[in-house]
RNA sequence: GCCCACAUAGCUCAGUCGGUAGAGCGCGUUCUUGGUAAGAACGAGGUCAUGGGUUCGAAUCCCAUUGUGGGCUCCA
């Protein structure tokens, strides 16, 4: 992830990367053989890699830490040295990595971290305590500026170098560090938060969803309650997509192998795919994108200028394949549904067309209660097809939509996909993590392959601009997203069951199945905790399922036709006749609060 | 895919040195009819992920497979 410059030239970017150095001379202390490898500042802290005789084991963790405050008391000096290439090598020379990284530096065009830099930097060291290392820093001066207080390991990883699966597996720790003790429990606080958040064990705890080994790893079930929030939001995006020029279509979920051919996926996406299914000697393919079926409903009859700009929309689900080890939840899958639509329009429609889209996508989001969107705006690659002009139109018109809208963006020139620029939308969730959600890509790659055309007012044939876009991403990662922004308790117009009627003793029965009907009637999802279980139980077990409305009902509201309402909050109101319950319900319903 | 770790009841977990299993919650039955976050008793529930090996004997040791977790790489 790029650090903006205000952290790199920090303190406690300084602190991060000193306290690496010092974690780095704490395991060379403890073993002697080791390979180090890198070891940078990080967004929230540090890691270093290393290459070691065995596996790091949590104990080992413990006692590099309590080494490293020792280290860090003992008030080293970081000392910087600029020294020849020649020197270097002599210096690191049983440290084959450090090797590799001087031989980049001699080279120029890498820097000590071995990614690509500008400049042909000095080689450079600095040594603190007893531990020296091939180091552009900067570092603090001492370690007194680090707060042994403030400094924590936190887990082992495995690492390639450099990232390659072909170079070594290397061990990495990865720790943080603060300025201050306080900084670094609310860090650890917002660490225990995410965990509490996390949507895999809500999804279990609020029975959303789950997989099953004889399913197969990366696929989801959907379980009744995880299937009405769906549904919910599924109906939502239905209404806003018909009242916005969309068309829906459906497709199916293979393909024959021409198809994929003529779209170029068996050419630059075949890695993702899943080997052919053979029917009658043809090879079909399971879909991994639903683009090539909609181009097809575009090529199905000749198109006209003024049939333009279509919007084709589909819940569309794909499949694509995943290595083993990168399943996450509902985060990372193998089978997902996302929530695609095709734009086709014409060349003097297109700076609308992205202003309606991304205004369309910026409402829908904020439906979903995401208040902070950050754009990113990828340009033309190196590599890339397509006319440059249209290249060019197109970034421009993403850009100008991204001022006239007021939206903060930043611009990742030459990040684009080969067939086309795009901007990414990211939503902040209530914890401040970010999370790509959206995405609105351009294709001049798909139109020229399939060929598509329409007919211009000039009688001639043209082809037209095609912009692919996802809203919500996909259904199961935006849901995974949910969960944890609202911490498995969905406002009232998702949650599963948004009412639960408690009646106190048996003899208020009749009268909450009553309250219920009028509810139901009304088109709440409601029921009637009717079990033998005293009333602080069923709030409680209401209260843990994060139902929004709890009703409670005694004596009292039985003789006056009323009901109490305590709210997931622990808000009790005062009773309410069911009238005006429903007049709150359907208005907190409607606002989607 | 790779490195490391893990897999015991529906859930969360305990299980010592290798001697064929436990708790809490949940579930069922009964009693209890209680006014804003857990009333009580009793009961049912496990081929210890799967397959193989070592051993007189495996939840426990070894290997493989599947799945899960933390990362790397990749990504909606």
């Amino acid at each position: 992830m790029a650090h903006s410059k205000d952290y790199k030239d920090s303190q406690l970017y300084r602190i991060r990367h000193s306290t690496s150095h010092v974690m780095a001379e704490a395991v060379v202390e403890k073993f002697p053989a080791a390979k180090v490898a890198i070891g940078p500042a990080i967004d929230d802290g540090f890691y270093y890699d290393f290459d070691l005789p065995r596996a790091l084991t949590p104990e080992d963790l413990v006692e590099i830490e309590a080494r490293m405050h020792q280290l860090i008391k003992s008030k080293e000096a970081f000392k910087y040295e600029e020294i020849s290439a020649a020197d270097a090598k002599k210096l690191f020379k049983d440290q084959p990595y450090k090797l590799e990284l001087i031989e980049g530096l001699e080279q120029g065009g890498v820097d000590e971290d071995g990614n690509p830099s500008e400049e042909k930097a000095p080689i450079s060291i600095y040594k603190s305590g007893g531990f020296t290392d091939l180091c552009r820093g900067p570092h603090v001066k001492n370690t007194s500026e680090i707060n042994p207080q403030a400094v924590k390991l936190l887990n082992i990883a495995g690492a390639y170098w450099r990232g390659d699966e072909k170079r070594p597996m290397l061990q990495r720790i990865y720790g943080t560090a603060w300025e201050t003790k306080e900084q670094l429990d609310e860090y650890l606080w917002k660490l225990e938060e995410a965990k509490r958040r996390d949507h895999r064990k809500i999804g279990k705890e609020l029975d959303l969803f789950s997989t099953n080994e004889e399913v197969g790893s990366g696929l989801v079930l959907w379980h009744p309650n995880g299937a009405m929030i769906r549904h919910q939001i599924e109906r939502y995006w239905d209404d806003q997509h018909m009242a916005n020029g969309y068309d829906f279509v459906y497709t199916p979920h293979i393909g024959k192998a021409s198809l994929w051919e003529t779209s170029g996926h068996l050419g630059f996406y075949a890695e993702n795919m899943y080997a052919p299914i053979s029917i009658e000697e043809q090879d079909y393919y399971l879909k991994p994108m639903n683009c090539p079926f909609h181009l097809h409903i575009y090529k199905s009859s000749l198109r006209s200028y003024r049939d333009l700009p279509l919007r084709f929309a589909e819940k569309g689900t794909v499949y694509r394949y995943e290595r083993s080890g990168v399943m996450h939840g509902l985060m990372r899958v193998r089978g997902f549904t996302q929530d695609d639509a095709h734009h086709f329009c014409r060349e003097d429609q297109m700076p609308d067309e992205i202003d309606f889209v991304l205004d369309f996508s910026m409402k829908m989001l904020k439906a979903f209660g995401f208040k902070e969107i950050n754009a990113y705006l990828s340009t033309k690659p190196e590599k890339s097809v397509g006319d440059p002009a249209m290249w060019k139109a197109a970034e421009h018109a993403l850009e100008d939509t991204l001022k006239r809208m007021g939206v903060p963006y930043e611009v990742d020139a030459g990040g684009g996909a080969f067939y086309g620029p795009k901007i990414d939308l990211k939503v902040n969730d209530a914890l401040g993590r970010e999370w790509q959600l959206s995405t609105i890509q351009f294709d001049f790659n798909e139109p020229e392959r399939f060929n598509l055309t329409y007919i211009g007012e000039d009688g001639q044939e043209h082809r037209p601009y095609m912009v692919h876009r996802a809203l919500l991403g996909s259904m199961e990662r935006f849901f995974g997203v949910l969960i944890e922004h609202y911490a498995g308790a969905f406002p009232a117009w998702l949650a599963p069951k948004q009412a639960i009627v408690i009646p106190i003793a048996d003899r208020h029965n009749d009268y909450a199945y009553q309250v219920a009907k009028q509810l139901k009637e009304n088109g709440l999802r409601v029921s009637v905790n009717a079990s033998s279980d005293r009333m602080n139980a069923k709030i409680r077990n209401a209260q843990n399922e994060k139902v929004p409305y709890m009703l409670v009902i005694g004596d009292r509201e039985m003789e006056a036709a009323q009901v109490a309402l305590r709210r997931r909050n622990g808000e009790s109101l005062p009773a309410m006749s069911v009238a005006d319950f429903l007049v709150l319900a359907k208005k907190e319903i409607e606002e989607k609060i």
